[in-house]
RNA sequence: GCGGGUGUAGCUCAGUGGUAGAGUGUCACCUUGCCAAGGUGAAUGUCGAGGGUUCGAAUCCCUUCACCCGCUCCA
């Protein structure tokens, strides 16, 4: 839908992130996890609209993905299968996959330059004697080294350093006192940088009754990892050869620093993910082939507007793993509080071999887990095309999307779902709870029930029952009528358009399962 | 992590030291002839939490938690 909107008509007024939160509380999408006790950072829970939402979203993903056929670049069927792999697994996983290695180094904060700086890349250089400014800077940034040697030649009013009192040291190893009279990258106070904090990014618990660092375990913070250490089983077990992929949904979970946005940062998430298994030379062909399906995907659930991109990474935003190789892009969507930006709905990587030969290295078997093609004679490690998306920040973009103000209509505001997304697929009301009209209409909702999601209301005006379909994003509204007790229709109430059309009974099934998917 | 804002009924909010309120929604009954109609009635509150000041605190002070906004961060 590209809409040109000439100046003198009002554009629709943005979508304010308080009003969707508020309307996701208010009639059962999502709350906050633990209310009762003042809530918690980070988590959220999802009331049974959200569920049947997100689990709609999963549902779609797996059957899309892994259960109905999916035609790849060279026009024959692929192979993914599935897994469900643990939360908690052995912790070397996260030694070889680089999470315990990356992941907990010390971070400094500077209260005047707002920025973050690890620890063990910041040095001071100045004087050893009491009271003396000290000039901290990024370790083998030039710029900020002659910088800093500047600010401080120019503090002791001198021209130069002299290299026997003047000392650099690394910023973990001096004292609280020292750094309360340390300058900051690009800051021009003193002491603006905190202490170095740890910033544990995995969730750690114990395993077992005994507490001891034998038994020290992490909550995964990806799925793929559960792929990757798999990947021999599901070969071994399965009939699958390369090219193939795996496919997972599961929850995973990562200490972020600042949770925030509603769930779209949240600790606990549900991550939807790919590991497409495939000959090294043929990464490029595969990546642009995932990277296109998977875009595509979205639009076709609902995100179909101009809040949908997708997006290149440029070379220096790339992971450690995919610093070499075809690429690595996000389809991103244009959230309330991210615009006019976007945020990350699904990345596209390519991880080269990086995890199957980090587990081969790690468990000790080396060149032994190479993978072996049949067909060519040949022993390597495949290469990965991971699509890696979430659904919990895809449910949020499902809820943003629908969300649509409309002051001309009772509830102020209804839900354009995506049918296919729709939590519930359609509402059946007698006009009236009287003259039989309750009876009809509850023969042909136990009918529709056995197929989808419906719900009955006979309860208060017809113009209220409409009013909450509409809330709940419900795409259709079946009403039996006095004209259509007596001639065997029903109306059908479009939630868009709030057009109605008259429909046989007997078609009612058929017209639902028609729109739905 | 920094700064700003907010927190009182399911929701939106009023209430600036003296009996916790309104609108709306919810529920029940009546009514009903297609878009939150009308009538009658009912239920609903750790005033985010903890502490302090006070004869008395939703209100003043301190601490803390959560959410929203702007930075920061985001393997």
């Amino acid at each position: 839908m590209s809409e040109v909107t000439p100046a003198s008509i009002p554009t629709a007024a943005p979508k304010k992130m308080e009003d969707i939160v508020a309307l996701c509380r208010r009639r059962g999408f999502i709350f906050q996890s633990s209310e009762i006790y003042g809530g918690i950072n980070g988590f959220w829970d999802y009331g049974p609209l959200g569920t049947s939402l997100k689990r709609n979203l999963k549902n779609a993903w797996w059957s899309d993905v892994v259960e109905r056929e999916l035609i790849g670049p060279d026009g024959t069927a692929i192979d993914i299968v599935g897994l469900d792999s643990s939360i908690i697994m052995n912790p070397k996983t996260w030694v070889a996959s680089g999470h315990v290695g990356g992941f907990n180094d010390p971070m400094v904060d500077c209260r005047e330059s707002k920025s973050r700086y690890r620890a063990d890349h910041l040095v001071v250089l100045g004087a050893m004697e009491a009271g003396a400014r000290l000039y901290a800077y990024i370790e083998n940034d030039d710029e900020q080294k002659a910088q800093a040697a500047k600010s401080l030649a120019k503090y002791e009013k001198r021209d130069t350093l002299d290299p026997a009192r003047h000392v650099l040291r690394a910023f973990p190893t001096i004292t609280a006192e020292e750094r309360a009279r340390t300058v900051g990258p690009n800051a021009k106070e003193v002491g603006t940088l905190t202490e170095a904090r740890q910033f544990n990014l995995m969730f750690e618990t114990n395993c077992g009754a005994i507490r001891d660092e034998n038994s020290l375990a992490y909550l995964r913070p990806e799925t793929a990892q559960g792929i990757f250490t798999n990947f021999w089983n599901v070969c071994d077990s399965t009939r699958v050869r390369v090219p193939f992929g795996i496919a997972q949904i599961g929850k995973a979970f990562r200490n972020e620093v600042t949770p925030r946005n509603f769930t779209f940062r949240s600790r606990e998430f549900e991550q939807m993910e790919i590991e497409f298994f495939i000959r090294p030379e043929s990464a490029n062909e595969w990546y642009k082939w995932w990277r296109d399906w998977r875009f595509a995907w979205w639009q076709k659930i609902g995100l179909a507007g101009e809040n949908l991109i997708l997006r290149e990474h440029n070379r220096d935003e790339l992971a450690h793993y995919a610093k070499v190789g075809a690429g690595t892009s996000d389809i991103e969507y244009r959230f309330p509080f991210t615009a006019p930006g976007y945020g990350e709905l699904e990345g596209i990587a390519h991880r080269a071999d990086f995890d199957l030969k980090a587990h081969a290295t790690h468990c000790g078997k080396g060149d032994k887990m190479r993978y072996f093609d049949q067909e060519k004679n040949e022993r390597y490690f495949p290469h990965v095309i991971e699509p890696s998306a979430g659904a919990d920040r895809g449910t949020l973009a499902l809820l943003c999307e629908a969300y649509t103000a409309d002051p001309t209509r009772a509830s102020g505001v209804f839900m354009k779902f995506n049918p296919r997304m729709a939590p519930v697929k359609a509402g059946v009301f007698p006009l009236v709870n009287k003259d039989g009209l309750p009876e009809i209409a509850e023969r042909l909702f136990r009918d529709l029930r056995k197929q989808h999601a419906v719900e009955f209301d006979e309860k208060q005006s017809i113009g209220k029952r409409y009013a909450r379909m509409d809330e709940a994003g419900t795409p259709f509204c079946i009403t039996i009528d006095h004209d259509g007790a007596t001639s065997g229709t029903a109306t059908v109430r479009h939630r868009d358009t709030q057009a109605q059309e008259r429909v046989a009974l007997d078609q009612i099934p058929q017209f639902v399962a028609e729109r739905v998917g």
